[in-house]
DNA sequence: GGCAATCCCGATTAATTTACTCAGGATTCC
DNA sequence: GGAATCCTGAGTAAATTAATCGGGATTGCC
């Protein structure tokens, strides 16, 4: 479970494009510049964003990329899921239904634990957006609130356990 | 962000051997038949357990494979860490400070965000143990307790966010 | 002792994915 | 007109995945 570069360059390259956010097309050669990665790999990726509809291009000269929406509406996970495809850990947790039977009986029951682990994800990385990115409020750890943790000194304001 | 089969087929075995541990050596090609998976490609993962020290082999007519330790010991991160390896979603994660510096500065802020993610994730596989399973007690959806979300109806003995 | 049931090990392989590179075309601004 | 862009599809080398294959070592049981 290793995120591959798809995703990580994704997000390098949508968090560039939100710290530049209101300031109009921002050139591919530059991002490719700024985060080190190859201007050709970065083009297919900017053309899954795009065809996601979380970017908008515009072409020739003083043209680029710039966000399609608002930094705070798009979350990471938008841009993972883009990136990298659906988290489901199984592929049965990717059909319609929850309780669609498995061939394997056992199966079923290890299920549920996937099913825990991409919800976590999920959680997680939709808790996060890329103004979050751009304001440095990310860190490393769950601050959970006094109700969840009550010796703890955070506020109920960042609590990001609910 | 998918598991292998590699995962998959590991846990499927380990639980296999949990509903059976106390009952003697378990012969792979049992395991393989009722989780329809290849005897040779099972020989393999089991021999990554094995090394990890998770189940233990005796060789020979009447051998198998049985868990090393008890199944409340063994928890699904345990399983699935040794076959997926390392949750890290990116190597910088991997090192020995959480602080070495990254060559790009913004990856430095992106960084938190796969630091929540592998914390989360360790956090969800690391709160299911073997027994759990066999139990049939793990359901899909964390289970608040009332210090955490007073409306609930669960009880604190069943709360899984701490 | 022999044999069947096991685990054990290393080599090989086909398919897929990853992470690019390459070549060139289309569009727009100045 | 030309430079700066985006856009597209093809190709590719390396790595990974998910096995398969062949044979060797060990042990329990008759």
């Amino acid at each position: 479970m290793k995120l591959s570069t798809r995703g990580r360059y994704g997000l390098r390259a949508m968090y560039d494009l939100a710290l530049r956010y209101g300031e109009g097309p921002v050139p591919l050669n530059s991002i490719a510049d700024r985060q080190m990665v190859s201007l050709h790999y970065l083009e297919q990726l900017m053309a899954k964003l795009r065809r996601a509809g979380l970017v908008a291009s515009s072409r020739g000269a003083q043209g680029g990329y710039e966000l399609a929406k608002q930094p705070e509406e798009i979350t990471v996970g938008d841009i993972v899921r883009v990136m990298e495809g659906s988290f489901d850990p199984v592929q049965c947790l990717s059909r319609d239904s929850d309780y669609e039977d498995c061939e394997q009986l056992e199966d079923c029951v290890v299920r549920f634990v996937w099913k825990r682990l991409r919800d976590c994800t999920n959680r997680v990385l939709d808790s996060i957006n890329l103004q979050d990115l751009c304001d440095g409020t990310v860190t490393s750890e769950k601050k959970p609130c006094e109700a969840c943790a009550p010796d703890s000194q955070k506020t109920t304001d960042e609590c990001q356990l609910s």
